[in-house]
DNA sequence: AACCTGCCCAACCGCCGTCTA
DNA sequence: GTAGACGGCGGTTGGGCAGGT
């Protein structure tokens, strides 16, 4: 495994931005090989560039390809970029074989001036996903109670269904379950429990889930518009299956709302301390997800917006 | 108009893993 | 088994540009 001899040490080499000229040459010397490059090495010399055949596949790759798609990143784009992120970490080749068009640079480069940002802005650690240090950590559980209730409550301000409600609900469960241990060892098994309170709502929960992603959580992007969960909810509840009670009244909710600590002082908020609780689930198999899912989506991301 | 500052992103650098002789 | 060649990857840089003073 001996090192490459870089390439920039050959003399005369041209190197920094390359020129329309040079870009020409170069996309049609692949062209005539049909797209097949052969050696890099010896590219630059058959095509008659003064380049290093490194450089000559950085430039194919990252910008001169004819699939490269150009242009700025639309919501799902960016979503997906932080949902594969929380996953795979900085492995932008990874995370580029899941965006059509887009290459790994591209993507890097996205990451590091938008969205690292962004995430930073809203108090996440761009490289954890999780929640920034707060000194309220002993709140986490009522943090995360409380996104719940105002969930709840935005689903029914918004004039969600009946089944939307019993969704919060089933968020309320899904809560208790986790805020039932207080200790850091504790959480684990009780997202865990969580998880079987969510397996066993599946009646409600209409997809087949894999994991909770807490980066739906974590910007501020919208999600799928709210007639679309209106349609899911209609396609995919099934009333009467489900061992919940029927819905409290949303004002029940939002009087509850109100026995927890609800004020998000500063750039907290119950969504973030959501956001951050449901973290460790990435790393349980089994676990539910959010995707898919646009009610937990939308009711989620409403939360955070209030 | 001139200068400063911060941002963006194409391109570079150096390391790593795989292949091959 | 060893070492060189090579492509791929992630981190970093610096030129160009826009906006502010």
């Amino acid at each position: 495994m001996g090192r490459s001899p870089c390439c920039s040490h050959d003399a005369g080499v041209k190197k920094g931005p390359w020129t329309e000229e040079e870009d020409k040459t170069l996309v049609e010397h692949i062209q005539k090989r049909g797209g097949n490059v052969g050696r890099w090495r010896g590219l630059p010399k058959a095509a008659g560039l003064n380049r290093c055949g490194k450089s000559c596949r950085l430039r194919w790759t990252n910008y001169l390809r004819p699939d490269i798609k150009r242009g700025n990143f639309t919501d799902d784009e960016e979503r997906l970029i932080i949902t594969l992120h929380a996953g795979l970490g900085n492995k932008w080749s990874t995370i580029a074989t899941h965006l059509e068009g887009r290459t790994d640079n591209e993507i890097k480069n996205y990451w590091n001036t938008h969205i690292r940002k962004k995430l930073l802005r809203m108090g996440v650690d761009p490289v954890t996903h999780q929640q920034l240090p707060c000194d309220q950590t002993n709140q986490h559980v009522n943090g995360a109670a409380a996104a719940l209730l105002w969930a709840a409550a935005a689903a029914s301000l918004g004039g969600l269904s009946t089944g939307a409600l019993m969704q919060a609900q089933l968020l309320q469960q899904l809560f208790q379950a986790i805020g039932s241990n207080n200790s850091t060892t504790g959480l684990i098994a009780n997202l865990a429990a969580a998880n079987t309170v969510l397996k066993s709502s599946s009646s409600i929960v209409p997809n087949q889930m894999n994991y909770l992603q807490p980066s739906y959580l974590c910007n501020t992007s919208n999600f799928v518009e709210q007639h679309v969960v209106q349609q899911q909810l209609t396609n995919d509840t099934s009333p009467g299956t489900s061992s919940f009670a029927a819905a409290e009244p949303a004002d029940q909710l939002c009087n509850t709302a109100a026995s927890y600590d609800l004020a998000p002082a500063g750039d907290w908020s119950p969504a973030r301390e959501f956001a951050g609780l449901l973290e460790p689930m990435m790393e349980l198999p089994g676990l539910c997800s959010l995707e898919g899912d646009s009610f937990w989506k939308d009711t989620l991301e409403e939360s955070y917006r209030l």
